[in-house]
Order: structure tokens, then sequence, then C-alpha cells
RNA sequence: GCCGACGUAGCUCAGUGGUAGAGCAAGUGUUUCGUAAACACUAGGUCGAGGGUUCGAAUCCCCCCGUCGGCUCCA
């Protein structure tokens, strides 16, 4: 069951128009949770156009966007924020009307929520633009004032700013701020720039629908979304960065490669693995399973469904219903399609008396699951209603938990060294001390937990970042991060101790002394789901993997028709090695054929012709453009071999 | 689910009320070629589904389905 801790997107370090105390911010509220920014959800998940980029390449200032460096250099937040503001006089001027919700700074850039008197169009967009470099131009003050509170509301109250209304009357504050530049004045805490020249270079990139606060049930705001920086140049390095990631967007490779489909016959949501995408599929999960026999796992396959019953018991059928598939009636009994494998693992481990003796018991599966997901969000492999996590449960003792824990993450990283995910955070999520009457489980268990964890990731030196109150109810957690290779935040590894379910099922072991006592289990997905994992390592490799995972490793290139016959010796003995190739015999010329292996991102090309078929040899071309000659045959077979077993990185 | 945009040939896209188009891919023929696209011809579409307006609908309207950008949620 484990599901991933969502990254909060509570906006810590960011400059918001939301709280507006009455008084400056100070450099010491800064973000205590995160080493990283927070990232919203849907970005940690889906690096999508406009949130690419992180921070890695763009330095934030710590906490809530002061000048720093250089006195007079407005920092990114400060730029983005006051572009928010001019952004907004722009569409007031469009709009007179138009009602105000909130306007922050967000990585990467910034937004307002508008509420319009009817839907925004790509033309509009242009114009606001337009008149936002207007505003821009005209270097207008940002002036700062203070206002006792019931003054402020009734400011905007007289202005017909309901929204703005709301906010104030959620402050605790006796004064509240508001900056005014030009025509527009705004409740907000700030900083702004001084004067709006010192916003630099700006774009709006797209609108989008968003509820007030985030509340489906409230109204549905129009939000535009910009981005801002100080100078032109830096703007276009971050355009020209969106569109590499367009490039690498998992759903345009995984047409272009062939490696799957999602059809509308079929349903929203629901995988075709093709052949190519079926290769890599299998290539990961036969050594995930050689990986996790290596290390004391033991594979087992359950059923698809299982009884309504089934579900009362674990707890799904009552917190997990709304995820679930509708039950289907056979023989007069209730089945679900399954949302989690850990009831039946349960049920595996409960199906005999366990000593003592024989944990930790480490069940292994790559089980697929169904989950409803509303249909707004599916998205290519990366949200999906249908998929196969790389699911475990470790039943342990008390005192192994630590141990077990060590080896959990010890595993997690060879994973992601193996994929070549070189960077990631990781995220400790525990109980909320002033709340812990809500968490299952016992207050000894717990803190044992929590410690094991803390333990474990100090003993592998690990450095993470506590979360308090991010913890389920049902236990604490470990949570990985990763980044790819262009810095984006993708879920990772994810371990979480549960006390709910081992209590639910009433399972137990025999202890050295006779008595019966609880297991402590863990539930962990390391890959997260196959579906998932493979959409990110399309995109961390734009496509191009590496030669254990190439869907056709070498692709063989006769010339003329004369060297076919060379060609297809070429590559049985090549297939002898284990090697998955393929000849493009084609009558085409050998520019076109290096082309489309190009295209296809084909480690290897071999080109044969007059020459090669004389001596024996091949002409070896990779993919990276290097043309490395003719060499023998067997050379280049053991190369390749060796590169495909240890799992290079490597051409 | 909600807001907005979109859905035309296998793919990428043009076509806004008057007989459905291009490039690439595919098929056939010619070319037998040395490290990122040879040439010619041919075939290919109930313009996402259904309903409506109209003499006439890919085009306008309604309603479904799906995709995309977000909101929300998560593997």
């Amino acid at each position: 069951m484990p599901q991933a801790a969502s990254p909060s997107a509570t906006g810590a370090g960011k400059t918001t128009c939301e709280p507006v105390p009455g008084t400056p911010p100070s450099t010491a509220e800064g973000t205590t949770r995160a080493r990283w920014p927070p990232l919203s959800a849907s970005s940690a998940l889906r690096p999508a156009a406009g949130k690419v980029g992180g921070t890695a390449s763009f330095p934030r200032p710590n906490g809530r966007g002061f000048v720093f460096g250089r006195k007079n250099m407005p920092d990114l937040e400060t730029i983005r924020h006051s572009a928010a503001h001019v952004m907004a006089e722009a569409v007031l001027s469009l709009f007179p009307d138009a009602k105000f919700g909130i306007g922050p700074s967000i990585e990467d850039g910034f937004y307002y929520d508008f509420d319009l008197s009817r839907p925004l169009t790509p033309e509009d967009l242009a114009e606001i633009e337009k008149r936002m470099a207007r505003i821009v131009e005209a270097g207008l003050p940002f002036q700062r004032r203070e206002m006792a509170r019931e003054e402020a509301r009734a400011f905007f109250a007289e202005r017909g700013q309901a929204y703005k209304v709301e906010l104030i009357d959620d402050l605790p504050d006796p004064v509240v701020s508001l900056y005014t530049q030009g025509n527009f004045t705004d409740l907000c805490r700030g900083p702004h720039v001084a004067n709006t020249r010192e916003i630099g270079a700006f774009k709006l990139l797209h609108t989008a629908g968003a509820y007030w606060r985030g509340d489906e049930h409230r109204p549905m705001l129009q939000r535009i979304y910009g981005t801002a920086f100080a100078s032109k140049d830096e703007l276009n390095a971050y355009l020209y960065r969106l569109e590499q990631a367009a490039l690498r967007d998992h759903r345009r490779l995984g047409k272009e490669l062939d490696l799957f489909s999602i059809e509308e016959e079929t349903g929203p949501g629901l995988v075709h693995w093709h052949p190519k995408g079926g290769v890599i599929r299998e290539t990961i999960e036969d050594f995930w399973r050689k990986e996790h026999r290596r290390r004391g796992y033991e594979v087992v396959y359950t059923p698809h469904i299982g009884r309504v019953e089934l579900w009362k018991t674990s707890g799904h059928w009552g917190w997990y219903r709304e995820n679930m598939y509708s039950p289907m009636e056979v023989e007069g009994q209730q089945y679900m399609l399954k949302p989690m494998n850990c009831p039946f693992h349960i049920l595996i481990y409960k199906s005999r008396l366990r000593s003592y003796r024989e944990l930790p018991i480490r069940l292994a599966e790559l089980g697929t699951v169904y989950r409803y997901e509303r249909s707004g969000v599916l998205h290519g492999l990366l949200r999906v209603r249908g998929f196969t996590q790389d699911d475990a449960h470790i039943f342990c003792r008390p005192d192994q938990l630590e141990d077990e824990l060590v080896r959990t993450i010890d595993l997690a990283q060879f994973l992601m060294q193996t994929f070549g995910y070189e960077h990631y955070d990781v995220e400790l999520s525990l109980r909320d001390p002033a709340n812990i009457e809500k968490y299952a489980g016992s207050e000894e268990g717990w803190q044992h937990a929590e410690s094991a964890l803390v333990g474990a990731l100090e003993r592998k030196s690990i450095p993470y970042a506590r979360q308090e109150g991010e913890a389920k109810f049902y236990g604490p957690a470990i949570d990985i991060k990763l980044r790819d290779a262009l810095g984006r935040a993708w879920q990772g590894p994810t371990i979480q101790v549960d006390f709910a379910l081992a209590e639910r099922f009433d399972i137990d072991y025999v202890a050295e002394d006779g008595t019966h006592r609880r297991p402590v289990m863990v539930h962990r997905a390391l890959l997260g789901s196959m579906e998932r994992f493979i959409g990110g390592l399309v995109e961390h490799y734009a496509g191009a993997f590496p030669p254990w995972l190439a869907p056709v490793q070498v692709v063989v290139l006769p010339i003329a028709d004369r060297h076919t016959e060379y060609a297809d010796k070429v590559a049985e003995q090549l297939r002898q090695r284990d090697l998955r190739v393929s000849v493009d015999a084609r009558r085409e010329n050998v520019n076109y054929k290096i082309r489309e292996a190009q295209l296809q991102k084909v480690p290897y090309m071999l080109i044969v012709g007059d020459r090669e078929a004389a001596a024996g040899t091949v002409s070896l071309r990779l993919r990276s453009g290097e043309n490395l000659g003719s060499k023998p045959l067997a050379d280049f077979a053991d190369r390749a071999a060796s590169l495909v077993a240890s799992r290079s990185m490597e051409l």
C-alpha cells in the first residue's frame, strides 16, 4: 500500500499575497522543512512545462525573498511577485470589474487568480502582456502603506474585492500593508521592487482554472501563469529549457519510439505496452526480481480481485473507497479490483503459524493494481488507473526493524544508482506531535518506529528533512525524491512502517518465550510503479536508453543488397551473445538508415559493406554520432555484451 | 469531477458554410548507394461519436467520449 507522501504544496519560503502580517517579513522565518523548494505535487510527479527548471539551476534566496547579496539587486521572488502585481494592474485595465484572488511568486514564476466576467482568450494574454510592458516601461514606483485592518477591509469592500475582504478577515494582525503601483492597489505583505522598471524580462505562459483557496466547493477562478527574470537572457535560457523538456516528454517519445499507447477504446489511464516498451519493462523486472532474491526477498503472485470483506478488514473499504473501482457481483458475492497488494501478502503471512525464527519475512510482488482517478488528473504513464507496483512487505520483529530499514535503503540506493539517478532528497515523515490521537498504533510503537527510521538514515549518513505531521495515520515513512537529468524532482522510493494492518488482520508470530506477538510491518515500493518509473526514465534519458535497456541494442546496416547476407550473419552472431539486434535491409541509402537508427536512439550502428564482408569486421558508429571505424566483429560483441552485463551507462 | 483549449490520413499539421489537402510514414517501380532524409507513381479519411440548424456542415449549435494545461489527489 505504499503511497508516496505527497510533497506538500504549502508555500514555505514563498512570497505571497495570502498571509499579510502588518510587519515586513524577516529572513528569520525562512523555511525549516526543506532543503529543496516545496514542489507542487504535480511537479514532483510530472515535471510539466512551466515547472521545469527546478532550483538546481535557479538558486533561491533563503527565506522570504529579501534583498540579499548586492544591495539594490532585487531577487527573483521579489521580481516575480512584483510582476504578478503588474499583471493584475494590466488585467484591471482590461477588465474593470475584475475581482482579485491571490498572486504569489512560485518556483519558476508567478501567477495571479482572477474572477472575470468572461473566459480569457489567448488574445487576451497577448494584450495583457502588452499592457504589462507599458507599465514596466513607465517605471512606476511601488508604494507601501499600512492600514488598520478595519480600514483596509472597508477599502476593499468598497471596491467589491470580496476575496481580499475574506483574506483580511482571516488575518490576525491589527495592521495590514497595502502596495500600490500605478492604478492598482493590493493587499500584500511585500516586499516589492522599488520601481516597475526593475522587473526586467517577463512572459505570460498559460491560463488555467483554479479553485479559490484550492477548495473545489468554492468558485473557480482564472489563473494566469507567467515567469519573470532579471534579464532577457535568463528568460530566454529558461524558455529554452522548457523546449528541451518538451522534447523529452515521455508521451511524445513513447509514440516516436513505439514504446506504449493508451487507447481510447480500452479506456483512459490504461496502458498498452508495445513490444519495444515491453522489452524495457521486462528487462527492468528481471533485474528487479534477481536483485530482490539476492537480498532475501521471496517473490509472490496474488489475485487481481478479492471479496469486498477483505477490503473491509483492511480498512480500505472505509478510507480508500473513493479510489476503488465499483464492486462486481459474482455468484452473489461482491468482488473488488485490488487497489493495493498488502492484504494478499498479509494473508500469505497468515496462512500458517510463524515463528520468530523465520522473521524477517520479505514478500515481494510486481503487483498490478487498479485505482480510480478523476478524469482530469490522468497524465501519460505518470498518472494512470492501472499500474504495476514493485511492492514488498516486510514482516519483522521490532528489534529487526532498523536493520531492515537500512537494508531497504541500501537496495533503494542501488536501484537508483543503476538507473543513473545521482541526486536525490530524502524526507522523513513523522507524526504531528500536537495531534497524536489521530494515529493508529501504540505510542511505544510509534516512538520505536520513528527512532528506527532516524537510526537507519543516520547509519547510512543520509541527510534528510524531518517533516512533522506528514506521516500517514498508519505509520511514519521515508520518501525519496529523485532529481532527473534536468534537475526536476520525481517521486522515488517510499518506505512506510504500518501499524494499522497488522492489527486489523491480527497477525502474529510465536516468540522465544512462546507468547504470540505482533510483527512490525513495512511497506515499500522502490521504483514506485512500472508505468511511472519507466515514464520517468524516458524523460531522464531523453529516450536514449543505456545499452542494457535499449529495446534495439544494435542495428546492422548493409550498404547494398549484396551485403545483406553478411549483415544477417553478423546479426545472428550477436544474437548468440544475447544482444537485441535488427538488420535494416531496405533498399535505402546508408545515410537514410543511419538517420532512422539515430532517431530511434539505437546505441550501436554497424555499417557493413564490401570491406567489412571481406575482412569479417563491422564499421561501428555510436548513437552519440561518434564513428569508430572498422573493427573485428568479436571485439564489438565483447564490448557490447560486457556493457550490457554491467548495466553500464556508457556506449 | 471543475475551468479553459483542443480532436482532420499511421504521424505532424493546413483547411471557418459550397466537391477533404500537404509533408513524413506505407505500397509499387527505378536507383545498389560508405556514416543524419534518392526519385517517381499509387493507395490511404463516415474530419472523435451522436443529435440539431441549413438548400448545403470538417466549419455554426447541443450533448457525449477522449487529449492537453491547471485546480485537487497520488504509485
